[in-house]
RNA sequence: UCCUCGGUAGCUCAGCGGUAGAGCGGUCGGCUGUUAACCGAUUGGUCGUAGGUUCGAAUCCCACCCGGGGAGCCA
């Protein structure tokens, strides 16, 4: 006998057949004479149901035996099932349980849980309908994104996880050391002597491979990084990560307009390929989670993203038939109402906005003419906010030496990133996108600490 | 970090100064095709923690801890 998944069966199988199937007890009807039992084995949302004949050796044992949460092994014969919910099932010949689940502390219920409380188990939520159609999607995700970059020629480039420069200034770092903190070596002037550290200077988990990522543009054309990132940002929020992944491209020879083609390409391809791949995943988020994302993933593949420069975005928000909290003006950074009203309520699509005031964005990005604005972008989503942003990068050496000097950023560190433009330089663009943001995006759920299988906020880090 | 709502049975919640409640789950029994099965019975509590007010506190006050939603920061 063969044994085989689920997700197999379910599609593949035929009557006569006879299967072995390994999983985990949903759940258990017992009816005078004989049982069903569902059976997962997380290939797909739905299980095997498995008939038990009150014939079959040791029934009353057995039968004791498998409660919601038990793993066991059936042997037996597929068969056209007489019930209306399916429509094939197993008949057991022989039941082995591997491990019992007792039913009075094991803590999935075969009712709905909230995912707070699912939260709190987190080592076992991944058994339920949701978190289990989450994880593949998850994974549908991420073989996506490797497809999508490799189908055009991009290289998966490793950035390091270690860094020892925070080029971007953005948010708290973590820092790596090797230092007994109880007891820290102090220069003359009393500060901590980093060069008695591991690196010999102050050492972080890195919140960008963005730099890396220009470096091997600039040897291989097109790049991408997908890898862990960390913010020990004080962040509690929906959509806020202590370790999250991100999705890096970068392009040499290309420009902002190269760059909105790549991000709005990026996005449908993803959204075609997990409608194509977990269509009954997606059917019951749409169903149990968020009711539009049906509908999202449709505008997505089949629309052009509206596309707008930042001081049109302005105009848009100080004529609109709506008051803000935070007043619109030149020069002020969009807030998430604003994103809101215009991905939701007026273009009711993503919308990319481009060319943002210098003031408010990073110093990589390339000044436009007239040296007010950069060409930056930013993706910004229906029910999501900003998820992808991104910029054209600033390859004119004398202007990105004015730029750093400007936001006083330490050049010293960033020698290598400058050698870059000293030699062989080229226009260039990329932009990084929030990988459990994408898996909300598009299974509707709310948080973002339900996406991911081992969630890393502040105070959580148990398991 | 700020604003706001909350923490009562394993879960979801009601009770909001006067003897601790429901539904679900669990357990036991019934049922020859169930589908979050159904029917009957039954089990279940340091009311987040520590102070205070009161004859009396789950209920009012204070501090702290934890969680949700929103904001900031951002991806």
């Amino acid at each position: 006998m063969e044994t085989r998944r689920v997700a197999d069966i379910l599609k593949n199988g035929q009557p006569e057949e006879t299967v072995i199937v390994k999983g985990w007890v949903r759940t258990k009807r017992e009816l005078k004479g004989f049982s069903f039992t569902e059976v997962n084995d997380g290939s797909s949302l739905a299980g095997l149901q498995v008939v038990i004949d009150s014939g079959i050796s040791d029934y009353d044992t057995i039968i004791k035996k498998i409660n919601t949460g038990a793993s066991i092994e059936v042997g037996g014969k597929l068969v056209s099932s007489q019930g209306k919910g399916q429509k094939i099932e197993l008949q057991a010949d022989s039941v082995i349980v591997y491990g019992e689940a007792d039913a009075e502390t094991y803590p999935l219920q075969k009712k709905r849980h909230s995912f707070e409380f699912l939260r709190t188990i987190n080592h076992l939520r991944s058994r339920t309908n949701t978190l289990g159609a989450v994880f593949r999607v998850r994974n549908a995700c991420s073989v996506a994104i490797h497809q999508f970059f490799q189908e055009k020629g991009f290289m998966w480039i490793h950035s390091p996880i270690i860094t020892a420069s925070d080029c971007e200034g953005a948010g708290e770092l973590f820092t790596v050391t090797n230092f007994d903190l109880n007891n820290l070596p102090k220069n003359a002037t009393g500060e901590v002597d980093y060069s008695q550290d591991f690196f010999g200077k102050p050492a972080y988990l890195t919140v960008s491979g963005q730099l890396q990522a220009e470096v091997m543009a600039m040897a291989f054309q097109n790049v991408y990084t997908f890898g862990p990132t960390f913010r020990a940002e004080n962040s509690n929020t929906s959509r806020h990560l202590a370790e999250f992944w991100m999705v890096e491209p970068e392009m040499a020879f290309c420009d902002l307009e190269g760059d909105q083609n790549l991000a709005e390409e990026f996005l449908k391809y993803i959204f075609k390929y997990v409608l194509a791949t977990c269509p009954e995943d997606i059917e019951f988020f749409n169903k149990w989670i968020n009711k539009t994302i049906l509908a999202t993933a449709d505008n997505i593949i089949n629309n052009e993203f509206a596309r707008i420069t930042y001081t049109k975005a302005i105009e848009i928000l100080e004529g609109a038939d709506k008051k803000f909290q935070f007043p619109v003006e030149w020069g002020i950074d969009l807030q998430s109402e604003h994103e809101r009203y215009l991905a939701e309520e007026l273009f009711k699509k993503p919308v990319i906005v481009t060319n943002y005031p210098k003031e408010i964005k990073a110093f990589y990005m390339r000044l436009d003419e007239g040296e007010k604005t950069v060409s930056a972008m930013d993706v910004l989503a229906p029910g999501i906010g900003e998820i992808i942003g991104g910029s054209q990068r600033e390859e004119r050496l004398d202007v990105l030496e004015r730029r750093i000097q400007e936001t006083g950023i330490e050049a010293d560190d960033l020698w290598w990133y400058l050698d870059l433009r000293r030699y062989g330089t080229v226009p260039h663009a990329g932009f990084g996108l929030g990988f459990e943001r994408l898996v909300q995006f598009i299974t509707g759920m709310n948080n973002i600490r339900d996406v991911i299988p081992f969630p890393r906020t502040p105070l959580n880090a148990e398991f």
